[in-house]
DNA sequence: AATGTGAGTCGAAACGTTTCGATGAAACCG
DNA sequence: CGGTTTCATCGAAACGTTTCGACTCACATT
């Protein structure tokens, strides 16, 4: 590989006054660094970056940690960070599984933007006492190296039961996540509420936020649902897995049982009847986390924010009329 | 940061044989072997792969290059890259924009997996030149440093094609992806070789893979395609784009116009009436990919292969009965 | 008792950068 | 014209590893 050192010995000037010129500092002359770039590119220099980072301590790369790689969920969130993470002069690279982990102590990345629940809440705290800085998604931590950006759950979910309860849905399901999961506790917890705040009584089935999981929820709920019934999926992929089962039955949805999710993922729109969802800008909130994380490696002070939600009705929510 | 320097001089011994012990070579005798380990667990030492990677020229890390982080299409995919790859004791990063092009020849990964009309083919050629390995799921590339792993998208094409004419549709209507795209072009050239076949007239309509494109074609053979007829979109994205034009009409899709897509992506399965698609492993795309690129870095030899592809009937074409 | 063997350890160089402080020459000043 | 300032360039150290060759013993071999 050609370095700096070749660079330098053809172009007859120091190695150091190489690096000056390359990096554009305004110490060396025109006329030199003219030399020098035309010798650069006849020679197809390329940087090392390993070298780099080893002197700057420093990548320019952040990391987003998805627990799969998102499938349909994350497009927008992707397109969101990117951008501003972009227009700040960094490059993202996108990581799932623990083996990843590394990149964060082993200085492949700046810093990292998390939403991965197997990313564990200790392992986090221990890279923050090492001075790495992170956003979370998914949980609230507190250590002045880690910031979040969180979705407004409880709203969302009272904002859910709302629509049943004027749609006039008196019996009433939740499906939930996996009982380490953060957003499914807080949406959970604004269920119970709402329950308590309408004296109405609200049935807790576990799930764990996959589409298998929504169908097995549907099936436990079934026989004892009667001729009508209302669930909320506390994501929309669970909600799509019931529609699943309830395709084999001869129950349809938005009639018999009626379904809303949280989310909007891709999938809720064209699902049919159009699946009735909780719906938040992803985009914004990638945005938003990125700029955090930005801001704290610049070693700028930064303040929580907060996802705003909003309602999408949708047939798979049908009234009930006389009540 | 804590190195291995300070390692060996509270350990009481060289920086070599602290290398030598943290890598496990079989020089370092038991007894100090532990007592490292033991200071380097107490020190919270983490290894600096810039170091590392400067020295080794190598960092265990390959980058797979989508176009846009590829949304619901690669879920799949992922995961049959990264299983792979972890077994083989490598990372993977997911990358995607022009500006992370550099890690590959500023060597932060050790080769890559292209799947990203917008990696140039020049500029393949050109890292494949310096020596830098690279698989592409999207092109053929005729390089010592490049490989492929390429879809059997005459095969699939053909078969949609049969399907169609099987089910008695002789107005047929061809929309194609960007002019560029590999696979767009081998689907095209299937198609066109089976109307010569059947002494057949395709209409080919231009599109651009998205789901908007196929809504703007289908908004095009709308008011010549008269009371029938039947599209092929040469990938489901926009297969369903159109399906959200004729949601405007009273056209509706499989009675009136029949549709069959190509890729079998998620959203196929929901949407309704069920797409007709042409279906195929993704994992073991991904997985044959990340397999063929491990063996280049190692110096075997490969052979290209071919992911083979079938048929999934959909009620979005219906059988035209007399004719 | 002299020689050879090998296991364990060490020192130093190398990987390719960045950057501090030094050097020398040219330009400026009174 | 001596002295100071400015400017472009350079040399060397440093970042944290890996790895080659050298060294030192203890022990086995003759």
């Amino acid at each position: 590989m050609v370095s700096i050192k070749d660079i330098a010995k053809k172009a007859g000037v120091s190695i150091s006054t190489v690096s000056y010129a390359l990096n554009g500092s305004p110490k060396v002359t025109e006329e030199t660094r003219r030399r020098i770039l035309a010798v650069a590119e006849e020679l197809k220099y390329v940087p090392n970056a390993a070298a780099r980072t080893l002197k700057k301590r420093e990548t320019k790369v952040i990391g987003l940690y998805l627990t799969d790689f998102g499938g349909a969920f994350y497009g927008d969130l992707l397109q969101g960070v990117k951008e501003v993470l972009n227009q700040k002069g960094y490059d993202l690279i996108v990581c799932s599984g623990k083996r990843s982990h590394r990149f964060l102590p082993e200085r492949t990345i700046d810093g990292a933007i998390v939403l991965d629940a197997t990313f564990s809440d200790k392992e986090l705290l221990k890279y923050a006492e090492m001075g790495k800085k992170i956003v979370v998604l998914d949980r609230e931590l507190d250590h002045p190296n880690i910031n979040h950006v969180l979705l407004d759950n409880k709203a969302g979910a009272t904002l859910a039961m709302e629509y049943l309860w004027e749609m006039g849905h008196r019996r009433i399901f939740v499906v939930t996540g996996p009982s380490d999961s953060y957003d499914s506790n807080q949406r959970l917890k604004a269920v119970r509420q709402f329950a308590e705040r309408h004296n109405l009584e609200v049935t807790q089935v576990d799930g764990l936020f996959t589409k298998e999981s929504g169908e097995l929820a549907a099936e436990r709920i079934f026989p004892e649902c009667g001729e009508t019934a209302a669930v909320f999926c506390l994501n929309d992929e669970m909600a799509i897995g019931m529609y699943n089962f309830f395709r084999k039955t001869d129950l349809v949805v938005g009639r018999h049982i009626h379904i809303i999710g949280f989310d909007n993922i891709e999938l809720a729109e064209y699902v049919s009847p159009r699946l009735a969802t909780i719906d938040y800008s992803k985009r914004k909130w990638g945005a938003l986390a990125s700029e955090q994380l930005i801001k704290m490696l610049h070693g700028q002070s930064v303040e929580h924010e907060r996802i705003y939600v909003r309602l999408v009705p949708g047939d798979s929510v049908g009234s009930l009329p006389n009540r």
